[in-house]
DNA sequence: CCGCATCCGGGGCGATACTG
DNA sequence: CAGTATCGCCCCGGATGCGG
């Protein structure tokens, strides 16, 4: 990108990351650790090929990612944030804490959705009620690859959930499984809303709104 | 800016600030509070005209600042913050904190500098040896408008500084003033540099590098 | 002087097609 | 699967004009 040729800390910041595409490609692989272009991809709909290809060069090449070369049993490259791009994540921490509030409306039409972007409301509007009780994991299910929301020792934490067991499963369509998650909708009007949980659902009752 | 089309809270919140200057505005509105339209331009080198008045206009549109119509002793229209854009200090917290690393080396030829852009790297690199010590004031003499880091019961503070008489004033190019701040330079070699300390010189040696 | 609006050239971006 | 190539368009940058 151009630069803005201001000797400040946020336009130099900005210089570096501040193209389009350019902090949501940065948010994939925070979320989801070292991907393949193709995964790459598919947690950014709407990018134009040509420019997932031309950010991730310009990345590498100011040393916020780097591209691995696979050995042969999955013969493909891998990006992955170096030191300096993973400490970006107070960066996206703070843009989504702010941008929560345009979520709880629900979707605009056209919008897409994958479920490991769930892990900003959850930080942000979710504490572990029982800090003491034992380590449960919640499985999302929305349409895409489903993810695990782990409650352990007090912290909530999301991730991509690779096959392991959950101890219950929530699944339906992003809206209100956000909404029973933060606690809009309760069980019933989750349901009515096409939301389906099975398993424990009384692990639910551990979720309990942040404070503000 | 066109939008993503990602119910994601990340890109709903570039949705609103992602465009180009967008963020450079704000964190003027933030660090120098109401400003006329003039004041953001000397604010923002480098900037079309038009473009700082569409982006006025939109990020009035979105809720982001207010255009309040002073009263006729100014006869100009003041642009303030509304909570929701002050609510973005975070986030250029962050980007600032990241940002910084990138100014050790100097500003690049053509880099514009305004002095109250060093709040971020005084935040970054600073802290105040003598908690219990009185409250100083130390003026920052760059070239433009003078700022003042004011150091009160351990906290360090930079503000535009506005006619006040500060305990000591330093005097340079911003990137010597930089360096003696942050103790890359001593006094010696700050003076050497073009760098001047006029008042109680002593008081630089409250500053102390912030722990990594 | 302040606060824009208008015009125009160039480059970044978006969509699709194509390839090893 | 992992990109490259191409093309139209719109956003951006820079200059100028202009009413209050």
């Amino acid at each position: 990108m151009r630069s803005y040729n201001q000797y400040c800390a946020v336009a130099k910041a900005l210089d570096v990351i501040g193209d389009r595409w350019t902090l949501l490609i940065i948010r994939e692989l925070t979320l989801r650790g070292p991907s393949r272009y193709t995964d790459l991809r598919r947690g950014l709909p709407g990018i134009a090929t040509n420019l997932l290809a031309e950010r991730l060069r310009e990345l590498e090449r100011t040393g916020i990612l780097a591209r691995e070369e696979a050995p042969p049993p999955v013969a493909t490259a891998l990006f992955s944030l170096t030191e300096r791009g993973a400490a970006l994540a107070p960066v996206l921490d703070a843009l989504g804490l702010w941008g929560v509030s345009y979520m709880t409306e629900g979707p605009e039409p056209g919008d897409e959705f994958r479920a490991h972007w769930l892990a900003w409301p959850v930080d942000m509007f979710l504490r572990d009620a029982d800090p003491d009780g034992a380590p449960v994991t919640i499985e999302l299910d929305t349409g895409d690859d489903p993810v695990l929301a782990r409650l352990d020792a007090g912290e909530i934490t999301v991730q991509p959930g690779r096959g392991e067991i959950a101890d219950v499963r929530i699944s339906g369509e992003p809206h209100p499984v956000l909404g029973l998650l933060t606690g809009a909708l309760d069980i019933a009007q989750a349901r009515d809303a096409g939301v389906t949980v099975e398993g424990r659902a009384e692990i639910l009752d551990r979720l309990q709104p942040a404070p503000a």
